[in-house]
DNA sequence: ACAATAGTGTCTATTAGACACTATTTA
DNA sequence: TAAATAGTGTCTAATAGACACTATTGT
């Protein structure tokens, strides 16, 4: 860096530029009692005070060093949550979405296991809560865009789940194929062949067996474990529900 | 809105908040002699003056209605084009990536056909230069993470072409099945079997016989016209270079 | 006729879907 | 032994890959 550049940083001031408000919003998704949910809290400043939103906020440019610190840092506040499955969608931005300013939003998603979550005490809270994924629609009169982002998430979720493993990443730690089944169908809003899903999941190797069963008033069922940390198993020809 | 949010939002100043700044980039990539090529900028201002970089620049909030505006303004500044195929690529955030202050660009990647571009003439400008996508590395040390972001471009592009009609849009708008075979294969780095990519392509009913002819020293070839506006048709099974 | 490229016929290999079957538990 | 769920055997259908073949042009 030369004495030019090292001067003109010098005099630099980001504040003296009109530019839109930048902000990040969470879709924290998770399986609940055969369902997916989607936590929003109630606002409580304007714009939109008291509408339901999405979870998110500025950038806090000290203590954040990266957006996706912005977006863990969210999710822990809001969830306790550390390391989750976390994605970024996309990014909207216009002058139109936010009454204040011109405004940006980078969403994320992140999918959470139910068992990290407490959900019943979560739901005694006024401030926040938990809804059906499927069942929003504009009559709840969310704020900002936020049901647009909601259903741009439901819509990238479905079609991952055609070609990935992601549905993984909203069950405990261990479980069984028939719960992973489930999520898939639950996502897809299809069901699916079992032998077929069997197949295609144990062929591609992602799968641990515990060694532990799952036990109940039937034959039991052996417990797997993810092996692919947090990223995602691509396949290369779509599931059934796809077609 | 009622008078309490009237008056909160009469009296909110957004730039009194310390917020990042925000870009949006574009990497227009096109095709030329058989070679992917993506148009880089020589910087006229700190910081990385001099050094080659990502058209881009601020979202000008008088001007530009959404992020794609913005896009589309610097795409049209650069090339001339109005009606490219425009894809948000991602969102970079962090307080690293500029010497200036906490920054965030917004991604798009452009795919223009060569035909509608002046290559040589652009070639001819001291400012703008296409560079070949495979073959930029650390030692031209392009400006800001740029080179970072060129390769997420390229790794999508890649990914995409497994299971999109995506190299249609870099072609012109009556092509051969063969251009459009070489278009996947360069993309890929790999050769396609004649037939299946045929079958494929023809199965999916994308495209649409303009009548015409492509005539040369040998057996004329049927000329195609691209039936899906801009959109991408998905297959639901990757193509062999996948494997 | 030959070179060059366009375009096809058809066999094989792979893998998803269908579906009936067997296995293992509790009550 | 019945109910319930886990898990398998195996046939069929769909489609990608391989590759040899035919077709049509200019020289």
């Amino acid at each position: 860096m030369n004495q030019d550049e090292i001067d003109y940083l010098n005099k630099y001031d980001s504040s003296k530029y009109q530019t839109p408000i930048t902000t990040v919003d969470i879709a924290i998704v998770t399986l609940h009692e055969q369902q997916l949910k989607v936590m929003l809290a109630k606002r409580d400043k304007h714009p939109f005070k008291d509408a339901w939103a999405l979870p998110g906020g500025f950038v806090d440019v000290k203590q954040d060093q990266t957006l996706e610190d912005t977006a863990h840092r969210k999710l822990f506040e809001k969830t306790g949550v550390k390391t989750p499955y976390l994605e970024q969608i996309y990014t909207v931005g216009n002058n139109s979405r936010d009454p204040r300013s011109w405004s940006i939003t980078v969403v994320y998603m992140a999918l959470v296991s139910a068992d990290l979550l407490n959900l019943h005490a979560q739901n005694a809270s006024e401030q926040i809560q938990w809804f059906s994924l499927n069942e929003l629609t504009q009559a709840d009169e969310l704020a900002f865009d936020h049901l647009d982002i909601i259903n741009a998430c439901k819509d990238r979720l479905r079609s991952k789940v055609e070609y990935t493993s992601l549905p993984v990443h909203l069950l405990a730690e261990s479980f069984t194929l028939t719960e992973l089944q489930q999520a898939f169908e639950i996502i897809l809003g299809t069901t699916l062949e079992k032998k077929s899903f069997r197949r295609r999941i144990l062929d591609a190797g992602i799968l641990k067996e515990t060694g532990e069963m799952k036990t109940g008033n039937n034959r039991p069922a052996k417990l797997y474990r993810y092996n692919g940390n947090k990223n995602n198993h691509f396949f290369n020809r779509n599931i059934e529900g796809a077609r």
